[in-house]
DNA sequence: TCTGGGGTCCTCTGCCCT
DNA sequence: TCTGAGGGCAGAGGACCC
C-alpha cells in the first residue's frame, strides 16, 4: 500500500488529503510510522523521530495513529486478494505476497491480475497500492517499490502502479539496485560489504560465496549469495505461525521506581497472556527486556519446566523473578515482556489430569497444580468479562488505580509514548 | 536528530552430559 | 579418576524487517 496509514487517515478525514501528514508517536520519544507523499517531499521518513519530522516540516499535520482502524482496512484488503488466490501471505498490515501461479489460467497474465487487484483496492477501499510481479518473492517486492509514486523535478510522479519482471529479465532488473535493497542487508551488513567494495547487487553476485560467508557469517552470506543470483527458495506461506508474543513500551521519562515497574510487568504480562489465549497458544520461555536511558538493552529470560504458560499471573511471576535480577539504577527507558517457545496450551491434548483440591498432607506440588487450574479458570472468566464489557472491565488487582483497571488496547502505544504521556 | 513496537532469525557463549 | 572433545540446549545479544 502507498503511505498506508496516512492514506487511511486522509480517507477518513478528507480535509487532510493533499497535505503534509505524519502518522506516529506524538510524544517527545515518538517516531514516524507513516507519512503522506507531501510530507516526504520535506525529507520526512518512516522510523524518523517525530521531533525531527516536526523540524523538517513544521506545517505538517501530526496524528497519533489508529492501529485498530488500519487492521480493519487490512482485513478487507486481504478479502479482496483472496478472490484471486487463497495463497496470500500477510507480511505486515499493508503488505502481502500473493502466489497467483494457479490463477493464471482462470484470470490471465500476471500483469492483468496485478492491474485488477489494484483497481479493486482503489474502487472498494478508496486507497492506492503498488504491485510488483516476479517469479521470486524478494524480486516482486523490489518491483512493487519501483511501481510506487515518488517526487521528481516536475512534482509528484504517480509511478507506473504495476511493474512486472519477466523471468529472463530478473538479473537485469536486480543487479543495478544498491545492496541495501536486499532483505537482510541493513546498516551493519551494508558497512561490512562496503568495505569489500560491494555496493550493488551486481557487485555482490560477482563475489565468491565463501568470501561472503566469511564476511557476514555462513548462513547469512550463503543466503545473500543466492538472492544476488535471483534465487530465493521461500514460497508464499499463507499459514505462517507466530513464534513469540510480546509487549513493550517506552516511557516518556526514564524510570527507576521498582514498585511502579513491578506493576508495569504485571500489566504487560496480563496483556501478553490474553493475546496468547486468544491465539490459542501458550509458551515456556518468558523474556524480560530492559532498555536504559543510554539505549543499551538487556534481556533476561527463563524457560519453565512443565506446562506452557498462558495465564497473566504465571507469566507475571516468571517476569517478576527476572525483574528482581536487573539493575534499575541507570534509569529504564523501555520495559518489555514476551513469551516464546510456543505450543498448544495445556489441556488441548490428552494429558495427566491436574489435582483439583489439596490432598491431606499434600506437598507443595499439589498446591501448584491447584493454583494453576484456578488461575486458568480465572483467566478464562477474565477473557469473557472483557469480551462482554470491554478491556477495562476487569484485570489483576495490581492494576487497579482510582477505581479503574489500567489497560492499554493493542497498538495504543505503537509508535512511542503519546504527547500526554 | 536521537532513535517505537511488533516480530524473526542468526551467532556466540557457557553449561551439562556423554 | 581425570581430562578433553563434541553435541545439545538455553540464554543473551545483535541485525534486520515493516
Amino acid at each position: 500500500m502507498d503511505a498506508f496509514f496516512a492514506s487511511v487517515e486522509a480517507l477518513d478525514d478528507p480535509t487532510l488529503a493533499g497535505r503534509p501528514l505524519v502518522v506516529g508517536g506524538t510524544g517527545k520519544r515518538g517516531v514516524v510510522a507513516s507519512c503522506s507523499y507531501e510530507a516526504r517531499r520535506y525529507g520526512v521518513r518512516s522510523a524518523m523521530p517525530s521531533a525531527v519530522a516536526r523540524r523538517l516540516c513544521p506545517d505538517a499535520v501530526f496524528v497519533p495513529g489508529r492501529y485498530e482502524r488500519y487492521a480493519e482496512v487490512s482485513r478487507r484488503m486481504h478479502d479482496i486478494f483472496r478472490r484471486w488466490t487463497p495463497l496470500v501471505e500477510g507480511v505486515s498490515l499493508d503488505e502481502a505476497f500473493l502466489d497467483v501461479t494457479g490463477a493464471l489460467r482462470l484470470f490471465g497474465t500476471p500483469a492483468g491480475i496485478a492491474r485488477a487487484v489494484r483497481d479493486s483496492v482503489a474502487s472498494e477501499l478508496g486507497l492506492s497500492c503498488s504491485v510488483g510481479a516476479a517469479t521470486v518473492k524478494f524480486v516482486a517486492k523490489l518491483a512493487s517499490e519501483a511501481a510506487k509514486p515518488r517526487w521528481g523535478p516536475a512534482g509528484l510522479d504517480p509511478g507506473p502502479g504495476v511493474v512486472v519482471v519477466e523471468p529472463e529479465r530478473t538479473l537485469e532488473f536486480l543487479h543495478p539496485h544498491p545492496i541495501s535493497a536486499l532483505w537482510g542487508v541493513g546498516p551493519a551488513t551494508g558497512e561490512r560489504l562496503a568495505r569489500l567494495g560491494i555496493r550493488t547487487i551486481g557487485d555482490l553476485a560477482g563475489v565468491p560465496r565463501e568470501a561472503l560467508e566469511s564476511a557476514v557469517g555462513r548462513a547469512h552470506g550463503s543466503h545473500l549469495a543466492d538472492l544476488a543470483r535471483g534465487v530465493d527458495p521461500r514460497g508464499v506461506d499463507p499459514e505462517r505461525r507466530v513464534k513469540s508474543v510480546g509487549h513493550e513500551e517506552t516511557y516518556p521519562e526514564d524510570r527507576r521506581d521498582r514498585e511502579g515497574l513491578h506493576v508495569e510487568v504485571v500489566r504487560m504480562a496480563d496483556s501478553v497472556a490474553s493475546r496468547l489465549r486468544s491465539a490459542g497458544v501458550a509458551g515456556r520461555t518468558v523474556t524480560l527486556k530492559i532498555r536504559y536511558g543510554d539505549f543499551t538493552t538487556r534481556t533476561r529470560s527463563v524457560t519453565v519446566a512443565g506446562d506452557p504458560l498462558d495465564t497473566g499471573s504465571a507469566v507475571a511471576a516468571a517476569a517478576l523473578d527476572l525483574l528482581a535480577e536487573v539493575d534499575l539504577a541507570p534509569g529504564v527507558r523501555l520495559l518489555g515482556v514476551s513469551v516464546s517457545n510456543l505450543s498448544p496450551p495445556a489441556g488441548s491434548e490428552p494429558r495427566q489430569l491436574e489435582l483439583e483440591f489439596p490432598l491431606p498432607g499434600g506437598g507443595p506440588a499439589a498446591g501448584v497444580a491447584v493454583g494453576a487450574a484456578r488461575r486458568r479458570a480465572a483467566d478464562a472468566a477474565l477473557d469473557e468479562v472483557r469480551r462482554r464489557f470491554g478491556e477495562g472491565a476487569a484485570g489483576p488487582a495490581a492494576l487497579l488505580a482510582g477505581g479503574q483497571i489500567r489497560t492499554r488496547r493493542p497498538g495504543e502505544n505503537q509508535w512511542g509514548p503519546s504527547a500526554s504521556g
